[in-house]
DNA sequence: TTGAAAGCGCTAACAG
DNA sequence: CTGTTAGCGCTTTCAA
């Protein structure tokens, strides 16, 4: 028969044990100050009465919640699913819960609205900080510590861990160039982020370091769609003067320009190199040349610094950069083992 | 310059407009016996001094919140992304938010009680119903309704979701024995979980109805990992009388078993059939023969009965079993390459 | 159409 | 060591 008994609140566990509120609330917050056969008694009626205090309530008077507040705008993407793992991880080493909040939908008008709207109503209410995921926000009204990852826009007065975008595409780049390619492609993330567009401008840059013409014809927009990022690959591999190689802007975009080389009969990295930048997560990536973002190190990352936030800790940075590097085949091809993926044919 | 105001409460808003709490109060709950001049006012100076309700009283005070919990146990196993997405599909196409409870925790010991307790506190407090994913408790005390996907234990007083797991190894069964195997093999999963068992008994009728005669040492035991799973191919492959295929309780496994296969030289499914009990997403398992157990479908179907609970809907079941289905080999191909993969080598 | 006042369940002083 | 009391921010009667 289903246990459906009205919630039991503190008062009945009081009422029952004899002994008044403040004396449960006591046992209940682990105080010093009671007797331990009161404990004791209060602690079996609790049992008995299968209590559970009433989490509203216990957030709205003490200031000591417990509760990490996570803000993601769809945790159903892939992206999302990764930060979530690391977080997942360092709430699990630690004492804290973890509580997400999310409406499921992908990001639209409004979006920058509903992310502060939600970072509030965790956080002066429920959690004791939040960390707030890909935010297209810069601002936010909240008293506890917050955390942004991978934000759109990059608010130096937020405590954030980013990815080091530009730096990386300069690394992929120098790789690129140190096979010897000189005409390289850049697929284009989507303009309005932040983190493609530092991308972007490491591509550039380590074009005119090295000393390479830029041709802006090999710069093709792209939104980190794969689709995309087929169709860019044949447009540019049947350019009159190909490049050798294509830097996409993500992983996503890369399998795209790997299907298209694939249609096309070209080897990777034979005939052509391509470098996704992301974070390797699946098999299916594995004969990427790929920048590993290492998302879910974020996640872990941004965890650890927003409890020392809220523990007053000292952080060492305000800004945390997760450097990005550059995974060689052979170490794809072991992760791939890993995973349970088969080497592809040659 | 960040944004660090102390949280504004009702009260703010109220001397700001010059009203009381309670004509705000009116306003935030859209309730109609307000003049229209004051709303307008009211609602101005909410944005202005950017005004978020504590979620914490409101859900003390109300008892509609409009907010869907759910409980698991580990958010960064892909079982729990699976059903997350589903989930998190059906959130976005409803009023409801999504407020996710997690410890980060991998089951442990302690598990039973601490499902009950987060249920309670969540439903007890803050959600209007809970969704609780494999679960292993079989009661809990709350008020509010409650889902479980994928139960353990199997309650016919709770409103579940379950995946037909009898009837989907009997189909696997019958697949594998219309193919002309005689010699399967299975390697069971962790034997104290409900949904593993009944695809044992699935295993053992079919043979049974199909009058050959079922030889113990083919079951052999497991856990749902993939290295169990390669050990277990290699002994059983190892046999005198080696099984023609495999039956494994889950895609782990089977990928586990893939791997023995590999590694001896067999081919799949030319020299040995391999079926793995469980759902595809990913493109690595593209070359099983895979029962599909949609457990995206189940969150999404979950989320919707949980709805109707809520709101007082009739439902048409209080069991709602998720059929299993056969994917074909060429249907995995076609997912595999929606995926982004590529062919493995023949 | 609005305000005053009474709690929701809990914690945190303050007395005893 | 324990009880009394005063709220936390909000919604909801009940009057005006």
């Amino acid at each position: 028969m289903p246990v459906k008994r009205s919630p039991v609140t503190i008062q009945d566990v009081a009422k029952a044990a004899g002994v008044s509120v403040s004396t449960v609330s006591r046992v209940l917050n682990e105080r010093a100050d009671v007797a331990s056969d009161t404990r004791e008694h209060i602690l079996s009626i609790i049992d008995d009465l299968g209590y559970t205090s009433n989490l509203a309530a216990r957030s709205m008077r003490s200031h000591k919640k417990n509760l990490i507040g996570l803000v993601v705008p769809d945790i159903g993407f892939p992206y999302s699913i990764e930060i979530m793992k690391g977080i997942n991880q360092a709430v699990a080493e630690s004492s804290f819960d973890l509580l997400l909040y999310t409406t499921g939908q992908i990001r639209k008008v409004g979006t920058i609205t509903r992310e502060q709207h939600y970072v509030s109503l965790l956080n002066n209410s429920l959690t004791d900080g939040v960390i707030i995921v890909a935010s297209a926000a810069a601002e936010f009204i909240t008293d506890a510590p917050i955390i942004a990852v991978d934000p759109h826009l990059i608010n130096p007065n937020y405590t954030s861990v980013q990815g080091t975008n530009y730096q990386g595409a300069l690394e992929a780049m120098d790789y690129l160039l140190g096979l010897g390619h000189r005409r390289i492609a850049f697929i284009c993330g989507r303009p309005e982020i932040g983190s493609a567009v530092r991308r972007l401008k490491g591509y550039r840059d380590a074009l005119f370091h090295a000393g390479v013409e830029l041709d802006e014809d090999l710069i093709v927009p792209g939104d980190f769609s794969t689709e995309t990022g087929y169709e860019r690959a044949l447009h540019l591999l049947a350019m009159a003067d190909p490049p050798t190689a294509i830097f996409a802007s993500n992983d996503q975009t890369a399998i795209g320009v790997f299907q298209a080389a694939d249609e096309l009969g070209l080897s990777i990295p034979g005939d052509l190199s391509v470098i996704g930048f992301d974070n390797i997560t699946e098999a299916k990536y594995f004969d990427l040349t790929t920048i590993d973002q290492g998302l879910s190190q974020m996640g872990y990352v941004a965890t650890q610094m927003l409890i020392k936030l809220i523990s007053n800790d000292p952080l060492d940075v305000q800004v945390y950069k997760m450097p990005t590097k550059l995974i060689e085949r052979s170490s794809c091809q072991a992760l791939a083992k890993k995973v349970g993926a088969r080497r592809l044919a040659q």
